[in-house]
DNA sequence: GTCAAACCTTTGTCTTGGACATAACGCGCG
DNA sequence: CGCGCGTTATGTCCAAGACAAAGGTTTGAC
């Protein structure tokens, strides 16, 4: 029922837009990760996006007005707001999007995957990678090819050079080879045993499988539970697995005020021994520090900071 | 800014619940399942829920109607219509729900499993797994253990025995064991070429990765793509693959009818030499046949279908 | 000069109630 | 029985408004 992603007849007969490619609103919600609400509020007050309307007054969306949704999304999630950037054209969008391109060094390996991708070649991606890995330890693995990697797979994206099928499938690629990495890495526990998780409507898992490969490379305990745990939640689980670190992903995507103030309240509710460690990208647009909780701005610091947890620890 | 899900006090003094278990409709919405819109449609016309309100009047479920929507959400899941069971009172969903219980032969070594879950013994359920897998190999371990494994965690959880934390720790174990093994079964690639995914709103993975165990088993080759492939996509990355089969999975809570709607268009869509293959508990429910589609109703018959293909297609 | 409190602006969520599409049900008819 | 059809049950969408909370900015104190 909150589906009508199917194909919808315009009322209108302009030839501006594939009508196969008109989206009803729940779609559009989907697709853009923009609540209804949302959307209909912007109507009305920024009068964009403006879509036209099928044979029961409903709004269908046409492909440009989508595509510019799209990128508005993105831009937010690195901080802009959508009242400065509404008004702009698609292109000026994109262009404020990809000017902070920091190509890494390893270029030409990186766009050797790429290609892989581009060209559908799975079983090659699936050796390539599993090849990487042999070569530079898994923790170099992470760290110079899947954090590049991934940056550029999302940037061809939302650039439309990659399709969404493409991007699903680099994912579950990685995700398949870093958990059978951390299969075997897994050997001796030791520790800090740490649980690691997110918090409700952050769904994003690959960051999360990054910071298990590098803990797990230390020899650091884990406790993967996946994503979307409530704050209740994680302090049963923090306490039935006797846990000494609770480390959380924030993607991009999530409200910085939501993540500052779910994190203040599970350091209220967690033993003061335990520690929380926070990271992701939107962990990085945070300003301050907050007090009793780790901001871990770069995954090179992780190793850093099991050092130190067992420096302080090991006596204990 | 969506969400509420943090502490909130009652207007009114009533002891009756916790107010710190209550939740705004936001995250009811999350918990359940269950729109903002269906919550509020289904408050006017059956008077139920009936949330209190905050100062600012809105909406504060507690927890008591949070857990019977949550039962009458699994209800539905069963084919059952809210109209009719949202008089009932908790415990009678509940018998409802139980009641067609069917625990497999090998009770004992499921329940040593589950208590493993309870105890949090996560090495030694890991190792649990694994040994079976040794014992059993893939495919048997998927049929018997995975499958009645999952359903009793799925009922433990609705009668509130597993706490959510521990429901996804055993989740994200069996996935961990399911593509180790794959990856370790995954060797020659053989016809036919199956895609794997499942529709928008639908993201149940471990049905997926059970599906590709069994078919990695018998020597297919698999193009897992996750979860929530639009049709559009679905279609140009069958192109893309030269894909034989697009098996589909559907979980109980989809909806019926927009199974068959996406699998009727995604059929018109596809050339005709390609197969569809849909399964799951939502297509187990479904009564009559489709044109062109095959319904997979239980995971065994996955063996027959690939030895039919091959049968049809091996001349080819 | 730096920090913080107060204020203004922007932005998103929630509310109500109604309209309506359409799925599911149940009945009557071949 | 199985099929078609009318009826009921159910969910999504719409509109406009209220208001809280996040972000930015200005002022004031130290």
């Amino acid at each position: 029922m909150d589906e009508r992603g199917g194909v919808r007849e315009a009322v209108t007969l302009m030839p501006a837009s594939d009508p196969a490619a008109m989206l009803g609103i729940s779609a559009v919600e989907r697709d853009t990760g923009l609540s209804k609400d949302v959307l209909r509020m912007w109507e009305r007050r920024y009068r964009f996006p403006l879509p036209l309307r099928d044979k029961h007054g409903e709004r269908i969306y046409p492909p440009e007005q989508i595509a510019k949704l799209r990128a508005i999304r993105r831009l937010m999630d690195r901080g802009y707001r959508p009242g400065k950037i509404i008004g702009l054209a698609l292109e000026d969008l994109n262009a404020l999007g990809s000017a902070p391109t920091e190509r890494s060094p390893s270029d030409a390996e990186i766009e050797d995957v790429l290609e892989l991708i581009r060209t559908h070649q799975l079983p090659e991606l699936r050796q390539q990678l599993n090849q990487r890995i042999m070569k530079q330890g898994l923790q170099r693995f992470v760290l110079d090819t899947v954090v590049p990697l991934t940056s550029s797979v999302g940037d061809a994206w939302v650039r439309g050079e990659f399709a969404v099928f493409e991007e699903h499938l680099y994912t579950e690629q990685i995700q398949s080879v870093l958990r059978n990495a951390i299969a075997s890495a897994q050997a001796h526990s030791r520790a800090p045993r740490v649980l690691l998780t997110s918090f409700p409507t952050e769904q994003h898992y690959l960051g999360l499988l990054m910071v298990e490969s590098l803990l797990v490379c230390d020899g650091a305990t884990c406790i993967p539970m996946g994503t979307e745990m409530p704050a209740q939640e994680i302090i049963r689980a923090a306490s039935a697995h006797r846990a000494d670190v609770v480390a959380l992903s924030f993607s991009a995507a999530y409200p910085e005020r939501q993540a500052a103030s779910g994190l203040k309240s599970l350091r209220a509710a967690l033993p003061r021994q335990v520690e929380i460690w926070a990271g992701g990208a939107c962990v990085r647009r945070l300003r301050k520090g907050m007090d009793g909780i780790v901001l871990v701005r770069t995954l090179e610091q992780l190793g850093g900071l099991l050092i130190d947890w067992r420096a302080t620890h090991g006596g204990a």
